[in-house]
DNA sequence: CAGAATCCTAAAAGATACTG
DNA sequence: CAGTATCTTTTAGGATTCTG
């Protein structure tokens, strides 16, 4: 079967409009590579779909990052036509949970996280007579 | 009593080789000014001494983007010789136990970041005859 | 399909000097 | 003391085109 689960059209505009949030995983694309990563193996061409404003050059970047910090493995089979696989290494599986802790934190504090901006950035209001 | 925990003399070089760490909040330097709040409030000059390679300008940048999220709160003291203290906001202390569930990951798993790397770089030996 | 090569832009960071 | 103002460098990221 090549039924895997579906990888949502844009996972970026999903989940991290990152000038909002005051964190991601070092790189832009990294952590969002990660997750998609986390149902299973995936070919390069699969990792674009969710990833639309990656162009390939940078998602090269991104996966030889965690290709070489031991997070990802990349096996290109015999079988040509299987293309390349991208996977999460045992370490990169290991991420998964801290990652979670932390996107755990910005799901609850987004509305904070939010205000704060808002109020930061509010045109400076003194003494409304 | 201006007794504080002393602060280290450079916890960049201590904590995050970013190089090798694939991951940092957001900024370079963001997550280790949060550190540095943790033990309490610090005025701008005692941030300076464990971030020596901070410039002026980018500490600046870096606090006033923690205040915008809600993380950090700027007081300014009528007594001038107080300085500014700037401080954790609840928000920002409740940053602080997802940081930690990733640094534990990081120091748990550094060996493992470092040789991976290690093997990456290496001269791609083929067929040691 | 899975990228590599090239060029370009934009944003972050740093050096340096100066100020309320 | 706590910054601001400039200027320059560095780096990431993106657009585009091409290839094994």
């Amino acid at each position: 079967m090549t039924v895997r689960q579906p990888l949502p059209p844009d996972l970026f505009e999903e989940l991290c409009p990152s000038s909002l949030v005051p964190f991601r995983f070092g790189d832009k694309w990294s952590a969002l590579v990660i997750r998609c990563l986390e149902d299973g193996p995936r070919r390069f061409s699969e990792l674009r779909v969710p990833l639309p404003r990656v162009t390939p050059k940078v998602l090269t970047q991104t996966l030889r990052g965690l290709e070489r910090s031991g997070l990802v493995s990349r096996t290109a089979h015999a079988d040509p036509a299987s293309g390349v696989e991208y996977a999460l290494t045992p370490l990169g599986r290991s991420l998964l949970e801290p990652m979670q802790v932390v996107y755990g934190w910005v799901a609850e504090h987004w509305e904070e996280l939010l205000d704060a901006q808002e109020r930061y950035d509010a045109p400076p209001l003194r003494s409304p007579a």
